[in-house]
This record gives structure tokens, C-alpha cells and sequence, in this order.
DNA sequence: TCGCTTAAGTGGAACGTTCCCAATCACGAG
DNA sequence: CTCGTGATTGGGAACGTTCCACTTAAGCGA
């Protein structure tokens, strides 16, 4: 009972309702939790005095003795961004479905490693029953000692490491997918801004499988390497000194947008002059107005099959799939267009 | 010990920590809470005990003899919202910083009152210490019997109930504010896209100041209602019935885009024949490609001022403003400009 | 009527902490 | 030498629930 109770109402408990209802605490327990043999007569009378006391479950006490909270941790390095705050709500919609919580967790803003940790650390505290990492950046090396204890599952992003799964949109499909739209097209000259395998593990074999597919397929490839400081001005300027250039693939749909600014306040018309392709097709970016082209990942799959995972892995069942590579689709937006089209724009 | 368990290691508690450093659990109680007094040399070797056996306090013990969780329970219609999933991530990170963290319990997507209801229960019997509600919808009946027990703070929308603090943008300053920029551009027949005041507590208000200040200062106003199952094409189609009209202004961003896009098909030059407002400038729209003119809503002022409220109201000290209407900002895009510069477009 | 079975209800232990109180110890003052 | 004092330490109760082992009552066939 600390100072922070004083003049609120402390919550009734089952004893509380026990005693109204004129029996033992056992029974209230019983009629709550749906478990066990009561009399009907009983059953009314207890239910009437939790409804009149305004009894509400404590599933802290409920999770000390059953040793489950019914609760998964999710990680989120941004959960502000689009595509996480979409993965976020599929991932939340599918455990209420299986009867789970999600809590989320996030990096604090700041991109400091120790912040993650304690994150996680904090997620442990909570017994969180497993966890979910949804992050483009945190090393396996990180993840590790926490999925040495509870299943944890990676989403969002490729993982090698046998202990843990992971479910995501294969990005050299992807990559490889607007790379063969773009060719299609016609173009034979294409600058892909890069960005390093390192750096990213989503987006650097992205980049590496569009430049891959176009090179394998005769076309001259320019990789502009965009790096974390990205200024979209010196793609701009980069590509704009190759004249033959027709097209510009973007690592994702954030880089082909600060591009198309680029462009047009250089007066370069798109997809006039220059084809631009992004890659996430997310939220308000593929309206007709920007109607970029590029590549859609299936976000609420990916969410669905990460908490599906998460559960099969709780249930001890059969582990799933350790990489479940889920397809994307390509979205034909407006922002691409056959090099031909230059004299009718 | 339910079946779940089973396979997986129990995690060590203070005792299995006590005895590798051969104290008692008191001491190790003291060490790992930082309350009390423990010998230095002491301290140590419970301190390595614990590192050895991979301790992680249990949070949810320790709720329970506490009667604290150091939690926040937010209830979100729909976190996937770029306005909700920014509001989420500030209060977020500004409970953290006051030591609390945020649970999210949303509407599980269909729009049944029932629903709600559940999510808010499902945080009660988290015990969560307070809980804030984002939701321009849910009526204050179904939030005062929670608001009785737990302080409560309504986030995003005025709250009219004493019992409930609310922090909100003016949503008549900004309705006002848009409407005076485009007066001041030199439009005088104005459309506004109205919703009813029953269907959104934020839009509505928000609309009928628009509408309100043109009035006030001698526009001539065409409303044109917005109904739930919105068509902008119906709207655009309207829009052009009336030719003296060159300006509209839509309840939000997302009408805005929606109305641009039918005007684009129908050919008309936006600002050149028509200019068009929004209204939350968020995420991706405010980009120089769409340019959107609109009031912007102080998101990340709105999440902190929410949480301070909410400590405030957790402290006991001087309870909060009941209503704080905090100043949103206009913002100048290149969807409205002066109905003059028709011919030069 | 008696014993057996089954349903209904009771009380206590356990979960992993924190907190309170008592016990121990060292040490300096009287 | 004894006693008080302050710093450590240990033991037990409590938090609110679930579960298990028991008791009690009732029903029923022989």
C-alpha cells in the first residue's frame, strides 16, 4: 500500500466477493475462471455480487500463479513509421485472436544499442511470453541471449541464426521484381541508389538484387551509394550527369520520394524524362497523386504468420518454417514509364 | 507450472539468487531494489550470483506486493492511423521518461461499442494505474465508469465531463486558421466538405469553424456534407456545379487527397482553377509533390502534455487543467493560392 | 438402512516479490 | 565490563489468484 493508493478506492478481490455472495473465496475463483464444478444458484449469486462490488479480474495475481501472462513482447525500433505501425496493428489484431497481448517495446528514439537492451530487458521483466523483433538493425548477436530463453521470432527481416524464425517479404524477389518492371519498360540505363549490405539488412540485399537482375539482364547499371546521411540532391545530380540515364531505382519509397523533389525542382520530368520506382508502397504514397511504382510487401501477412509463428512455438508444437519468405506484389504506379514516352510528355 | 512451461527453463528467482550467494532473500531483495542497506562486499556477490544465473526481476511479483505497475493503458480506435501511431510513440516515450510505460489496447478493428468496451476491461485487469483514451469517437458515457477508478485523460479531442482531463488542438482556432489563409488569399465563394457534428467530436467543430469564420467575414459558403461512406468524386462533382467557387476546404488530409485525386481526373488544375485545404499535415502529404495547405496539430506536444497530465493526476498533486487546447500552426503548401492567378497557371 | 458415487463447497499452500520487525554484530562511551 | 547505537542480516507475513486435497451433502441401488 504505497502513498500513490491514497483516497483511490482499492480494488475489490475475490475474497471481497466471497464475502458478499456468503461463500468461500474457492468458489468465486471457480465462477470466474470458468474452471471447475459450481451450483447454478451459487454461480448467479457470485456473479451478482461481482457485478455489484464492480469486481474486475487481476490477471497480475492470475499471471504469478499461473506462470503465464498471455503476453508477447514486440520490439520496434520506430513503431512512428508506417510500416511498422502497420505490422504493429496486424501483429496486435492476430494474438487478440489467439487469445495473446502484445506490449511493445521501443528503442526510445535514440539509436543506441544499450537503449535496445534494456528494452528487451524490460520486456523480460514483464514475462512477456515471447518475443517479436520488428527492426531492420539489432545484430543477432543482441537477440541471442534473450531467445536462449523465450521463442522469439524475427519480423520483418531475414535471419540466419538456426535459434531464431523469421518471417518477411523476400527482398531479392522484390529487388529482382521492379528491376524486370523496369526493363520491361524499356529502359537499358539505370541508376539504383544503393545502400550497403551492412548498413541495412533489409535494404542492402534489395539494392544488391535490383542491380544483380538488371546486370544479368544487359542492362548498365549506375549504383549511387546512398549513404545513412542520405541527400537525395547529390543522386539527383549524380544521375542528371549520365545523360543516359532513363531510369532511377530507389531503395524505398522515403529515398524516392526526397528524389522526386530532386527532380522537380531541377525541372526534370518524371516519367518524362527519368523513371523513378521506390520500394514499400505504404501508406499515402501510392495514391494516384505520387503514384509511385515499386514493390508492395504484405505487411498484415507478415504480421499474421509472425504471431502465428510465435504461437506455435508457445504451443511446443511442430516449430514452423525457420524463414518464411512471404511474396510481394509489384504496384505499377505513374512515376515509371517506357523511355519512348520522352517527346509525348 | 502449467504444460506451457514445459521444455523451457524456469526463470531463477531471488531465492535460487540467495542461496548461490548463500544470503538470505531479504538481502537480495535490498540489492536488486536498491532499497535498504546491504554490506558493499555483500552486494557484490549477490550482484555476480545474479549475473551467473541470468536473474531478471519479475515485474509481475513484484505488481503485485507493490499494488504498482508503473503502467499506462492507452485505448487507440485504430493505431494504424499515421495521427494515432504518432500520438502513441510521443506518449510513449514521454512515460518512459516519467518512469511508466504504455500498454495499447485498440478496438480490434470492426467498430462495435462492445468491442471497446472489452479493451478498456482488458486494461483494468492489467491494473493499469490510468488510462488515456485516443479516440475521436468513443462517447464519454462508456469512458466514465473506468474514469470513476482510474484518472483518466481523453487525448486528441475536448472532453466536456469534469471528470475527465482532455488535451486536445483547438479545433476551432484551426478550423478558424485555415479559413482566415484562405480569405486572406483573396477567395471569397468557398466550398467546405462538412461532417455532422454527432459523427466525429474533432472534425465536426472542426468544419463549422471553417465554415463559421468564412461566414463571419463575408465569403459566400457552399457545404457540402461528407457523409460516413465518403465519395469525393460526388463532392468534386458538386464543386464544379458551382462556378463561382475556387477554393475548397476539406474536413482532413486524407479528404483533401481523396478530393485532389477526382480533381485531377476531371481535369481541373489545382491551385490554377481551385484551390484546396486539408487539415492534420501528417506523415508523407505535406512533401513538396503534394504540398498540402492545412493546420498542423502539435502531435508530439499533445502525447507529452497528455502523460504530464497523467502523472500529475497519478502524483495527487494539483490536478491538471481540465481542458488543455494546445495551438496548432498553419501550414502553406501549393494546393491554395490566389483565385487571381488563374490565367497564369 | 447402508454403503458407494458424485457434485458442491471449504481451507490451505503456492507463486516471487517487498516490507516490517526481530536478531546479531561490532564498537565506542560510560 | 556493560550497555546503547547503528549497520547488517534473517524470517515471516502479505499481495490476489489458482489448484489440490478434503469435507459435506445428496442421490441411489441393493
Amino acid at each position: 500500500m504505497t502513498d500513490r493508493d491514497r483516497g483511490r478506492p482499492r480494488n475489490p478481490t475475490i475474497i471481497d466477493v466471497a464475502h458478499r455472495a456468503g461463500v468461500s473465496k474457492s468458489v468465486v475463483s471457480r465462477v470466474i475462471s470458468g474452471r471447475g464444478s459450481v451450483g447454478e444458484e451459487t454461480r448467479q449469486r457470485v456473479l451478482r455480487a461481482a457485478a455489484e462490488l464492480g469486481y474486475v479480474v487481476n490477471a497480475v495475481a492470475r499471471a504469478m500463479v499461473a506462470h503465464r501472462t498471455y503476453t508477447v513482447g514486440a520490439f520496434v525500433r520506430d513503431a512512428a513509421t508506417p510500416f511498422y505501425g502497420h505490422l504493429l496493428t496486424a501483429m496486435q489484431e492476430r494474438a487478440a485472436f489467439h487469445g495473446y497481448r502484445v506490449v511493445t517495446a521501443t528503442g526510445s528514439g535514440r539509436f543506441e544499442v544499450s537503449d535496445e537492451y534494456r528494452a528487451l530487458e524490460t520486456l523480460a521483466m514483464l514475462r512477456v511470453e515471447a518475443l517479436i523483433v520488428c527492426s531492420g538493425m539489432l545484430p543477432s548477436e543482441q537477440i541471442l541471449p534473450f531467445a536462449a530463453r523465450l521463442p522469439t521470432v524475427v519480423a520483418g527481416r531475414p535471419e540466419t541464426h538456426p535459434n531464431i524464425t523469421s518471417v518477411y517479404c523476400d527482398e531479392a524477389e522484390g529487388g529482382a521484381g521492379v528491376a524486370d518492371h523496369v526493363l520491361e519498360l524499356g529502359h537499358r540505363e539505370i541508376a539504383v541508389v544503393t545502400v550497403p549490405m551492412s548498413s541495412s539488412v533489409t535494404m542492402g540485399p534489395r539494392t544488391a538484387a535490383m542491380a544483380g537482375r538488371l546486370r544479368k539482364r544487359g542492362a548498365r547499371v549506375l549504383e549511387i551509394p546512398g549513404a545513412r546521411g542520405e541527400s537525395a540532391g547529390a543522386w539527383a545530380t549524380e544521375v542528371l550527369r549520365h545523360p543516359g540515364i532513363t531510369a532511377v531505382m530507389a531503395p524505398s519509397d522515403r529515398h524516392a520520394i526526397a528524389l522526386l523533389e530532386q527532380l522537380r525542382l531541377r525541372g526534370v520530368a518524371v516519367p518524362g524524362q527519368l523513371s523513378v520506382t521506390g520500394y514499400d508502397a505504404i501508406g499515402d504514397l501510392t495514391t494516384p497523386l505520387i503514384g509511385l511504382t515499386g514493390w508492395r510487401q504484405p505487411i498484415d501477412l507478415i504480421g499474421s504468420r509472425t504471431v502465428d509463428a510465435v504461437v506455435q512455438l508457445l504451443d511446443g508444437e511442430q516449430p514452423p518454417d525457420h524463414h518464411q519468405a512471404l511474396p510481394g506484389t509489384l504496384v505499377v504506379g505513374t512515376t515509371a514509364a517506357s523511355p519512348t514516352a520522352d517527346d509525348i510528355d
